[in-house]
DNA sequence: CATATATATTCCACTAATGGAATATAGGAG
DNA sequence: CTCCTATATTCCATTAGTGGAATATATATG
C-alpha cells in the first residue's frame, strides 16, 4: 500500500509517465523506497483505476507512447490522509546481523570478508547522501527542508555503519585490522553532522 | 532465502520445534529479521525437504504433537556457505521519509504526530536493546561478542531516530516544541556509545 | 465459573516484490 | 557499421510475506 503513496508523491509535484516516476525512483525517492520499473507501471495502472490519477497518452514517433498521469484531486487528497495516519517505524532486516547474532556457527573470514565490504558501501552511499544534500543547503523552503532532513537520516545511518563495522573489525579480528591503515580515512565525517 | 538461513542459526544451537523458532524470533532474532509463525513452519518443511533438517515427532497429550527439528551436517554446511557470500547492506525502506521528501504535499500536523509518536517507539526499541545487551556485557565468548555487537547496531540506529526526530521537529515546527520541555530526557545516552 | 493465555501445528487466500523477457527505435561512440 | 545507451511500456512466472482461521487442551487470573 505504501509504493502508491511514494508514487503520488512523485506526481504532486507534476504529471509524469512511468518511465518518469522510474527515473526520479532510481535517483532520489528510491532512496526511502525502492521499486523495480515493472512495479511503478502496475501501480500506476492502479491509481488510475483508483481515481487518483488520469492517464493522457502523448503520441511519440520511434519510441512507444508516453502514458503521462496526472494526480486528481482525489489523489493529493487521499496523501494527506496517508500522511495522518501514524506510522510504525519499520523493522529492521539485515541478514548480516542475523550471521553475526550466530556467529559461532558461521565462517569467521566471510564475517571479515562481509565487514571490509560493507564499510565500502556504505561509506559510497554516504557519499550520495552528502552530494544530493549539498544541493540542497542553501534553501530554507519547506519543501527542501523536507528532502535535507530526509537524506540527513541516511547521512547518519551510513555514517554510523562505517563507524560501528570498523570498531567491530577491532573486536573480532584485532589482528586483521593493524594490517590495514588507510581504509578509513573518514574520523572528520562524524564531527560533521552528528554534532554541530 | 534468508528466512531458511536465520532458522538454521536458531537451529544451530540445538534441536527446535516450529514453535520455539518462533519464540527465539520475537525475542532476539526477531530483531534483525522479523518472520510471522506461518512463514516459519512453512520454512521449516522446506528445510526438512531440503535435508538441512530432521524432524522428530515428540508425543504430547493435551495439545499437538511437539515436530523437533535437528540441524544436519549439510545444514550446518549451508550455514557456512551462506556467511561466505559476499552480502549488500539492504536498502532503507520508510514511508515516513517519502512523506518527508514530499512534505509540501502532506499534512504538516499529521508529521508533526509522526515525529513525537517516533520519539516514543524509538526510545522504547532502544531501551529493549539495552537491557538484551546488558544481559551479555560481561562475557567475552566469541558467541556473546557477536550477539553484543549485532544489538549495538539496534541502540545506535534507535538512538539516532530519537536525536534526529527531535532536530526535525525544532527545524520543522519550533513553536511546537517550545511547549514541550519534557519529552526527551536523553542526552546522556549518547555519550554512552556513540562515543567512547 | 468465565476468560485469557500458553502450547503447537496446519492451511490458505491474498498482497507485495523480484527479475527479466519482449518490443521498438533514435542517437552517439568507437 | 556495429554496439551501446536511452527512451517507453507490457507482461508474466516466481518467490516472499501477511494475516488469520481452525483445532485442541491445560493452567492461571479474576
Amino acid at each position: 500500500m505504501a509504493l502508491r503513496y511514494a508514487i503520488l508523491v512523485a506526481l504532486s509535484e507534476g504529471p509524469k509517465s512511468g518511465y518518469d516516476v522510474a527515473k526520479q525512483f532510481d535517483e532520489s525517492i528510491g532512496f526511502f523506497w525502492r521499486a523495480r520499473h515493472s512495479q511503478i507501471y502496475r501501480e500506476m495502472g492502479k491509481l488510475k483505476e483508483s481515481g487518483f490519477a488520469v492517464a493522457e497518452e502523448v503520441p511519440q514517433s520511434g519510441k512507444p507512447n508516453r502514458i503521462v498521469f496526472t494526480i486528481t484531486d482525489e489523489g493529493r487528497e487521499a496523501l494527506l490522509q496517508w500522511s495522518r495516519e501514524p506510522s510504525e517505524p519499520p523493522e529492521m532486516k539485515d541478514h548480516f546481523l542475523v550471521q553475526l547474532y550466530g556467529i559461532e556457527s558461521v565462517d569467521l573470514e566471510g564475517v571479515r570478508q562481509n565487514l571490509l565490504r560493507r564499510i565500502e558501501r556504505h561509506q559510497d552511499r554516504h557519499a550520495e547522501y552528502v552530494m544530493k544534500h549539498k544541493l540542497l543547503e542553501d534553501s530554507n523552503s519547506l519543501s527542501d527542508v523536507g528532502k535535507q532532513l530526509a537524506l540527513e537520516v541516511g547521512m547518519r545511518w551510513e555514517w554510523e555503519w562505517v563507524d560501528w563495522c570498523t570498531k567491530a573489525l577491532e573486536r573480532l579480528l584485532p589482528e586483521a585490522v593493524a594490517k590495514m591503515t588507510n581504509v578509513v580515512p573518514f574520523k572528520q565525517g562524524k564531527t560533521k553532522h552528528a554534532e554541530q
